[in-house]
RNA sequence: GGGCGGCUAGCUCAGUUGGUUAGAGCGUCACAUUGACAUUGUGAAGGUCAGAGGUUCGACUCCUCUGCCGCCCACCA
């Protein structure tokens, strides 16, 4: 065994742990040993390349490796795929952005082909520095089954779904009014659009002099499009002229205005009277759908005025605004001014104004009925092959039925809620980083015949769509297209899909999870996971989000070159729920690196003090102690076990840690030190070692390296990866709960001694036996205090008596006898007024005490419910009994 | 406007079917220190579980209302 230096230096270990694993190829999982028939799969969130890691990819990395390394042990085919997703419109704004800065040069002054290089190139700059950083956190991911989502691979998959949802009459090309960035040129997602608080300028206008509403509007400019005026149906002011239609003269544009009634219009705001224009609201286009009125575009795709927009055309939005404010002014028909707060739409990536624009674009259909084609292998509960369903409606199932299940169980409700408002998604983007839609169109031909979708077809005067498919499209599927998809007979999609758990922030819940179940349910008709697991935000100390100009961001990189890849893990998973934020602190990762130092003392202490074998099976215990410490050790495991089952990981480190730290070490290695002088030292060398291995295995998820490494000091040959998760230690069975119950009565009493009279352990004391039953209790338990006299203190009052009977009994060299005070008089009291309160209400609910005689509150029909509780209320009263003697 | 979450020790947070005296880490204070570990050990102090009602034999836990903080969704022309 090489030395073992006092304290643990990760940096001198880490590399060479890494290299181990993966030279061993058991992160692939058809390379593990044995026989594995049940698959646990995790598809990694992908990264974007967009720059380097964080905590928050931290946190995910942490939680993840710690799930498939249990379930590794735990004999399964674990498989995690990772990945980096090209992030279409945040990758090429970021390019854009460092070529502006750099070579004062737009995407359009290099072109498509020569600006896509530039991408291409960034994106394999950051991809490299994320696996690298990947790496560094132990993640024990399948690397030969890494995917991009913009590689070639990702590219079949991405088209044939296209094909397929277009053939199923999912996808369609349809002139919508979207959400577009004049500035990026493009359309947004209606989530990716954010709102900024500020403040507007409200007017309250007429079209013209003899118009008989007047409107209010923020957004003069758009109102030479107004095709109609909606009032709300039950507007008594207005309900007359409900069906009229007003053509008037609006500072030179020509416009005919509809009058109807809508429910959405608010009577109290404003004049109760909206200017509809269809081109260039959302809400307006519905009005106009529902009552059949033509469209005006106004405003283009520069964000200037169009044609229609007669005088203005050319203008700015804003210079638009200003004139005809002006104008309607000196013509006198503006009534009212007045400044009102407002949410201004504007675009996530760069934070311009955004602007509702009529645009021919591709949409996923989400409200529309089609065929469900149900999977064979693994069917949907509760739809019918063939059966008419929506796309809103699978995907609303499959989360109620609990075929998906996500936790923490409250989002579930976000979920719907996001899903009953989901209107149909808008797939294209106009930007030159994504995949090209594969659509081709023909320049003369005219209807459907103009254009084809999927393969290019043969012939000339085909022309492939400009456009890109939002991010989303290829990352929402994910958890196939990592799997061989479309190719049906692929392996792996048959030995690994669905997935198990998808792991990942709750921020994308909607972005990416919903959008991963839509395509998996459509395309493969079953669910793309079983289980979400959702993890908080990582803050600074303060609850702020981190970010570059707060200055606040903690780098995952330096922290384990500070306190090394452990202590990281560790901090970011314990004391940390899913679906809450978590505050991270330098304190916080220093103490879990104490930890990683404490349990490296542990295995240097029992390495450099035991000999022999370390047993696969639990051995004999010998005295009360070692029995003591192995059924807590079994309790631990099963504890342990069962928590990390139910993705409870911090319950599961912190359970592990307080018996860690405050049993094995504080105690059972304290009393082992002199149970070794006293009793067998051979059994005791096997408990240690026993404990040891075991806690090792424990810890391995959690914190692989460090446990890795004591594997290999203790002489294992085969990696502590690939060791079996420690199964039912069964001393359960063995040790009655009564002596059980009695070793840590001692424990706790002993404790209470050395506070109480604040000893060193190899101190004598001197202490007066209280009266009575303890006195018994200590008598029965001599034994037992004997084992760990070596380690502490006991006294009697008549002690060289008792001492001489304890170290018959025991064999032990010294006894200095104590007995704890214990029971004060308040807390017995409560017991007992307890016991009778309990005893009273059995007696009720049994109706041998009348209602009146009991607390004259219960009516008869609660008693009669109340019956099933009996049993608990005897099992505490039984339990009080006890206690009291 | 709609929804969700949080409010528990000085700080950060646990508390999974309602049940004895509400827990941990850090911090604070006291004591210890030839020890596998000072990246240590033993203890102590510290809580009307945001507030008010209600249900219950019993509420941190369930219901209603209120207050403050945070987040999400929609969006008002």
């Amino acid at each position: 065994m090489a030395e073992m230096p006092k304290a643990y230096d990760p940096s001198a270990h880490e590399d060479a742990i890494r290299r181990r694993w993966e030279d061993s190829g058991y992160f692939t999982p058809e390379k593990l040993p044995g026989k594995r028939t049940e698959s646990f799969t995790i598809v990694m969130p992908p990264p974007n390349v967009t720059g380097t890691l964080h905590m928050g990819h931290a946190v995910m990395l942490a939680v993840e490796d710690l799930m498939i390394r249990f379930e590794r042990m735990r004999g399964k085919r674990a498989l995690w795929i990772p990945g980096t997703d090209h992030a279409a419109i945040a990758t090429q704004t970021k390019v854009e952005k460092l070529i502006m800065e750099k070579e004062k040069k737009t995407r359009h002054d290099l072109g498509r082909e020569a600006f896509l290089k530039r991408v291409e190139a960034f994106a394999a700059e950051s991809h490299d520095t994320i696996v690298n950083q990947v790496r560094m956190m132990g993640s024990s991911c399948d690397w030969s089954r890494e995917a991009y989502t913009l590689d070639a691979a990702r590219g079949e998959s991405v088209n044939e779904a296209f094909q397929q949802l277009y053939d199923m009459g999912l996808l369609y090309r349809g002139d919508r009014v979207i959400n577009w960035c004049p500035r990026c040129a493009s359309t947004l997602a209606d989530d990716e659009v954010e709102y900024k608080e500020g403040e507007t300028t409200l007017y309250t206008f007429r079209y013209a002099k003899d118009f008989p509403i007047a409107i209010a509007t923020t957004r003069p400019e758009t109102k030479v499009g107004d095709t109609a005026v909606a009032v709300n149906p039950e507007d008594a002011r207005y309900k007359k002229f409900i069906g009229q239609e007003i053509r008037v003269d609006f500072l030179g544009v020509p416009l005919t205005l509809k009058i109807v009634g809508h429910r959405a219009v608010d009577a109290g705001f404003g004049t109760g009277a909206l200017g509809v224009t269809p081109a260039h609201s959302q809400v307006d286009e519905q009005i106009a759908r529902e009552n059949d009125l033509p469209a005006l575009q106004v405003i283009g795709e520069d964000g200037t005025m169009t044609a229609l927009a007669g005088a203005y055309a050319g203008l700015s939005v804003l210079e638009a605004r200003k004139r005809i404010v002006a104008d309607l002014k000196q013509v006198g028909l503006i009534e009212r001014e007045e400044t009102v707060g407002q949410n201004l739409s504007v675009c996530y990536r760069c934070g311009t104004p955004v602007e509702p624009l009529p645009k021919l674009q591709w949409f996923i259909a989400v409200n529309t009925h089609f065929p469900f084609a149900q999977s064979k292998r693994h069917p949907i509960q509760g739809i019918k092959d063939g059966q008419e369903v929506t796309l809103k409606e699978v995907m609303s199932h499959v989360v109620k039925t609990g075929q998906i299940k996500i936790v923490p169980e409250r989002f579930e409700k976000t979920y719907f809620h996001w899903i009953d408002n989901l209107r149909d998604w808008c797939a294209s983007r106009q930007i030159w980083f994504g995949h090209r839609i594969p659509v081709w169109y023909h320049s003369e031909k005219k209807g459907d015949d103009a254009y084809a979708v999927g393969a290019p077809p043969k012939g000339s005067g085909w022309q492939q769509d400009g456009d890109t498919l939002d991010t989303w499209f290829s990352s929402g599927l994910w958890t196939f297209s990592t799997l061989g998809w479309p190719d049906e007979k692929a392996k792996d999609l048959a030995t690994y899909h669905p997935t198990s758990v998808l792991e990942t922030g709750y921020d994308i819940l909607f972005f990416w999870i919903a959008r991963m179940i839509l395509m998996s349910v459509a395309l493969r008709g079953e669910v793309p996971f079983k289980e979400v697991y959702l993890h908080g935000l990582v803050r600074d100390e303060q609850g702020r989000k981190m970010s570059k100009s707060l200055g606040n961001i903690i780098d995952p990189l330096d922290m384990i070159a500070k306190f090394g890849t452990d202590a990281v893990r560790l901090s970011l998973v314990v004391g940390s729920t899913p679906g809450n934020d978590t505050r991270l602190s330098e304190e916080k990762v220093a103490g879990f690196r104490n930890f990683t130092n404490k349990l490296w003392n542990i295995g240097r202490y029992v390495l450099t003090t035991t000999s022999g074998e370390t047993p696969d099976e639990p051995p004999a215990p010998k005295t009360l102690a070692d029995r003591w410490i192995l059924s807590r050790l079994a309790v631990t495991q099963e504890k342990v076990t069962a928590l990390l089952g139910t993705h409870q990981f911090s319950a599961a480190g912190e359970a592990l840690r307080d018996f860690t730290w405050s049993e094995y070490a504080d105690w059972y290695l304290e009393i082992s030190k002199g149970q070794k002088q006293d009793a067998d030292p051979a059994s005791t060398d096997a408990i240690l070692r026993f404990s040891l291995a075991t806690l090792l295995k424990l810890w391995h998820p959690f914190m692989p390296f460090v446990t890795e490494m004591l594997w290999k000091e203790m002489g294992e040959k085969e990696l502590i990866m690939v060791a079996d998760w420690p199964d039912h230690i069964g001393l359960e069975d063995v040790i009655a709960e009564r002596e059980m119950q009695r070793v840590q009565d001692v424990v706790i009493a002993i404790r209470n001694v050395r506070s109480e009279h604040k000893i060193n352990p190899k101190q004598e004391i001197e202490v007066n036996l209280a009266a009575g039953s303890e006195r018994e209790l200590f008598i029965q338990n001599a034994a037992a205090v004997s084992d760990l006299a070596n380690a502490c203190c006991v006294a009697f009052d008549d002690r060289e008596k008792k001492a001489e009977e304890v170290a018959a009994v025991s064999g032990a060299v010294q006894i200095y006898v104590f007995l704890p005070t214990v029971g004060d008089e308040k807390s017995e009291a409560k017991l007992t007024a307890r016991a009778e309160e309990l005893e009273r209400y059995i007696a009720l609910i049994e109706g041998k005490l009348a209602n009146e005689e009991f607390t004259g509150k219960a009516p008869p029909a609660v008693i009669e419910k109340e019956k099933q509780k009996r049993v608990t209320a005897a099992e505490e009263l039984d339990k009080i009994r006890k206690q009291l003697g």
